[in-house]
DNA sequence: ATTAAACTTAGGCAATCACCTAATTAATGC
DNA sequence: GCATTAATTAGGTGATTGCCTAAGTTTAAT
């Protein structure tokens, strides 16, 4: 049985691919500030509930939201791992532009105070 | 007519859509090391040229690289401003988190200590 | 003056995305 | 039991994405 499956797609990509929607970072921002219903996260957008669950399995795929279902009402709640892990990655490329600079500075420091001799 | 996002796109969209893909995250990375031109960054890629510099355009729609060309070479380097706004961004995220979870944390302190009166 | 190198443009194709409406299911309220 | 509420499923549309090949264009090297 040939393995037919795609290969398992590094989180970041659901993560970063979940976040360039703003409707969807709208979402991350509410929920922020605590739990909340799948109705109370639809409620301020224009779009039809159907659209909007499709944002929010977006969300769920990407890790950033869990959610559980109690009655009727699905409750969602941030799960900030995955958030960081994205923030990780950024820092990360910042810190390593940074110490280039670092390293530029100083070699030009270094050739400037040799042309002072 | 999809995405009725809010008309003038906010340059977080483009951001993170551009960071979405490992072939762009990894040009990134890349950059970070320094300027390097087309095909030097093309080269550790697979896929056709001008299937890459579709990447790269991507990359520099979002403003997160900017490139200028001498002779018939392109180079390209990193702007980190962008890439730090999307940092930003989440960054806030896992403050205003945070300080939720702070003012938890001290609610169940209080009703702690009320009950043990 | 040719040829080669380094992109660039044009066009095409399948898959995914972001929306929609309509119909359905699963609790709750009366 | 019957209507209402909350969410879900099914299915459809047009736009965008990510890849490709083939055919330019603009320098640079011989």
């Amino acid at each position: 049985m040939p393995n037919n499956s795609p290969p398992p797609a590094p989180p970041l990509d659901g993560i970063f691919q979940a976040l360039a929607d703003p409707t969807r970072r709208a979402v991350i921002q509410r929920l922020t500030a605590g739990p909340a219903t799948v109705s109370e996260l639809a409620g301020p957008f224009e779009m039809a509930l159907p659209s909007f669950l499709q944002h929010l399995k977006v969300l769920e795929d990407s890790g950033m939201v869990s959610s559980t279902k109690k009655g009727r009402v699905r409750t969602c709640e941030i799960d900030i791992q995955n958030l960081s892990a994205a923030g990780g990655w950024i820092d990360h490329q910042r810190a390593i532009w940074e110490s280039r600079l670092g390293r530029l500075d100083n070699y030009l420091n270094e050739i400037q105070s040799t042309e002072n001799d």
